[in-house]
DNA sequence: GATTAGCACTCATGATCGTTGAGTGCTAAC
DNA sequence: GTTAGCACTCAACGATCATGAGTGCTAATC
């Protein structure tokens, strides 16, 4: 149970030192023109305060910085949701405009906004295959042995994969294909294709052609790729400004999970609907120990359609950043229901 | 002119100095055991090198460092081309392998590959717009206002985009016009796909449909993407482990040239054809002053297909990547025949 | 005339050491 | 419960100095 003063005093600590990164002391507190305690009072409650493991030392002769416990007890109670300010609004705004009908171009064009207004790195990922369906399959001959595959999906997600036919197949047999597997797929879910694959189509397939197996496992992969997410990565070198992260050593071990799709996907592994705050280890993702993750999901009627992701220092502006990634969800819900309702 | 003493050891302290980062000095080439000259003797010759502008002194104590034109010299007259190595070349192998079918997979495969072989940066160019032709267009139906456009090229590369139809234009009109895109389009090159559309598209178009332009202008704004050749990047973070960019704030101007396409495709304009080194300022870029870029085109009878470039220090081993460069487009023109020829 | 040994000189690097000042914890007074 | 006072701690900074790698020059040697 922390008192009221407390309370102020953590949140003036996590404050100034998201604004300084530098260790806050006790009278710089007592300075502020809301404060009325001196130095010697804040310093006891300082000390309570390291106790509970809320804040840490550097070293004995300097201020106090938030622990992982601290920024987490701020922004479960403390915090104070910033607004969008007026002319960042008027840029998201051109996400929901009336000339763009894109939905991957707008959530990819919202990674990169996102991450401009912030100075952080943004992650957006698009609709995963637990809500993604298939809405048309299609070949599309390119030279005598090989065709592109088109899978489209209904939140018009396209993907394409160039593939050699088996020998004594010909275009003949996989246009029927073609028109088989859109007979039998068509409205799917991804997760379910292939499963579907190897019952209904596989059956059918049989009874009028032999090399079904090595056609079926052609299928599957080229299914596959959709199943995976999309991700947006946007301002990923803005870590670099920030002083904590002067050192190229450190910087390393996080700009190279964003490089890595997987890895960077097994941050967003388990995430709960809404805004969720993860800080500093609480990510389990060894590399960024000290860098916090802001997620919120993008849901219409309880479909996941995707998820921005903030990823900045602990010491990170968490109020705006929230506020930011709330307005935003709004936004891109209302886009989609535009686009596709 | 050089003499050929001075050559040997022009050529001797690039070596060092790309092994170790630290300026080279006279005593440590005169014990090289293939060198026969006192300190003294090669001090005076590196004096000449310098006045020459092929070497450089970081301060008056210490050794010598090549200039960008003593690099340019080292690259031009005294390289020796590394070989691939076992090891690399059965890792390349897998890129033309039986099941590799799919090119813009092999070509980003290619730069991971390479990065990794190097632990450079690597930049992989798709084919450009002078190159590719339309191959197909297609319009799939999302919901009743909306469709997917989908843009396949001869190349086997696929581009996609969601629109939303114009007011009193129905799906019946939109499918017409893409049987008469494919009429007009097919197997044009995209460069010319603007002109053709605006004359004899237009034409055609206006007979039976009212909103013409609104149209075109959707079309075209489709089609445009396409023209942009595709960029694959890879190891990007590579340049964080060379010690002359231990500096966060020399490094962020590089990763952020890579992180926007535009100001990377900078350096790409005006290549030839052919393996080609530009080392430092030869770059044109200020970001990049302190990086070498080393490209190699990929053509197959007269069609640029593609370029690999690899992104390193100036102190970047030249041998090995050109040779690497050289064996990789070899075999990814092998590849490009197979599939498509 | 080219090469080399010898030597004085330069200068970045790194260690040592005292100074400074921000900040703390404790105690005693309010 | 709050605060003034004070001794104490310790990172950061700057000054000083030793070290040594490397140079340029001169004079001797091949």
């Amino acid at each position: 149970m922390l008192s009221e003063r407390q309370r102020m005093i953590l949140s003036a600590i996590v404050d100034d030192y998201i604004r300084s990164a530098e260790p806050v002391g006790s009278r710089s507190i007592s300075k502020r023109s809301d404060v009325s305690f001196s130095p010697a009072t804040i310093r006891n409650d300082m000390a309570d305060l390291e106790e509970l493991g809320l804040l840490e030392q550097p070293h004995t002769s300097a201020g106090r910085i938030p622990s992982i416990k601290g920024y987490r007890y701020y922004v479960d109670h403390l915090i104070r949701l910033g607004g969008v300010k007026e002319q960042d609004v008027k840029r998201l705004r051109g996400l929901v405009a009336e000339k763009m009908n894109h939905w991957e171009g707008a959530v990819s064009h919202a990674a990169t906004i996102v991450s401009q207004l912030t100075n952080y790195t943004s992650i957006v990922l698009g609709p995963d295959s637990f809500h993604t369906s298939l809405k048309h399959f299609q070949l599309l001959p390119l030279t005598e042995t090989t065709a592109v595959a088109i899978v489209v999906a209904n939140t018009g997600h396209v993907e394409h994969r160039t593939i050699t036919l088996p020998e004594g197949v010909s275009m003949d047999d996989m246009r029927r294909i073609a028109s088989l597997l859109n007979d039998k797929l068509t409205g799917v879910p991804f997760y379910k294709v292939k499963t579907v694959l190897y019952t209904e189509v596989a059956n059918e397939l049989s009874s009028y052609i032999d090399h079904c197996e090595h056609i079926l496992t052609l299928l599957e992969d080229t299914l596959k790729e959709e199943t995976e997410p999309k991700v947006y990565l946007s301002g990923a070198t803005n870590i670099l400004t920030q002083p904590e992260f002067k050192d190229v050593d450190k910087v390393k071990g996080i700009l190279d999970v964003l490089e890595e799709t997987p890895r960077l996907m097994q941050l967003f592994q388990s995430l709960s609907e809404g805004i969720q705050v993860r800080i500093g280890t609480e990510n389990g993702v060894e590399a960024i120990n000290q860098c916090s993750l802001v997620t919120a999901t993008i849901t219409a009627d309880g479909h996941l359609l995707g998820t921005i992701g903030i990823l900045g220092p602990t010491r990170m502006e968490y109020g705006k950043v929230i506020g930011l990634l709330d307005y935003l969800s709004g936004d891109l819900t209302r886009l989609y229901n535009r686009l596709y309702k």
